[in-house]
DNA sequence: CAGAATCCCTGCCGATACTG
DNA sequence: CAGTATCGGCAGGGATTCTG
């Protein structure tokens, strides 16, 4: 058991999803990678989000310590998002789960068929 | 692009997030293991779940070939739950995940610290 | 024992319009 | 450019009761 800001856990695994799950949120992390990108950027290579669930997402990132805002008080603004430390060690398993989702789509006609000719058994 | 049952995935990793993604299915699938379990004793692994949703989160797992159901026709009922092979080239995943959480929460005070000192530069 | 059925509600998520 | 503000749908999840 483990708790962590008023949510308590009973595997640490839950708490990775609770950081990391929903709909939009390996997604960025994933896109983000080792690059640093502009909020106008994110908009682009994530075509589907709306303005405030990105924005809403990045916060929550970056109040997990996740993710670096850096602001250029200039006009017209500028945000540059990237990950942190914390957020970089995560690429691996994003990568594994990348590839997992490939394979599995791949091989899923495959492996179905199987199953059911072991369920006729 | 991928698509997958009528639904569109930008990148492969948000079909791994549809399909153990939610607040139930890594937890059963972690929980499950090497394993096999009945209803019954997976109720007991994962307390906060209701009947209704182990249920449902089952029959979706089963749905995509990521769950073996084997059902023993007898009275009173018998029900085993396993992991396909699927299932099982997923735990690699799980386990890292948890590993994350774990370390994430340990070094969560430390790293938030850093943030804040590299902020006030 | 292993669920099905029913009712209900929160909160995630989206569309659109607006602003410093 | 990088966001807010507002409104609202609906699906995921929950509590409780019932059944072969």
């Amino acid at each position: 058991m483990i708790k962590f800001k008023n949510n308590e856990y009973q595997c640490s695994m839950e708490l990775t999803i609770a950081l990391i799950g929903g709909k939009w949120k390996a997604l960025i992390l994933w896109h983000l990678g080792d690059k640093t990108l502009r909020y106008s950027e994110m908009r682009k290579v994530i075509p589907n989000v709306t303005p405030k669930m990105l924005t809403q997402q990045l916060r929550e990132l970056e109040d997990s310590g996740l993710v670096k805002r850096l602001i250029y008080t200039q006009i017209p603004p500028k945000v540059e998002y990237s990950l942190t430390k914390a957020g970089q060690s995560l690429l691996p398993i994003l990568d594994t789960m990348c590839k997992w989702g490939q394979n599995y789509a791949n091989e899923y006609e495959h492996n179905m068929q199987e199953l059911k000719l072991a369920k006729e058994e």
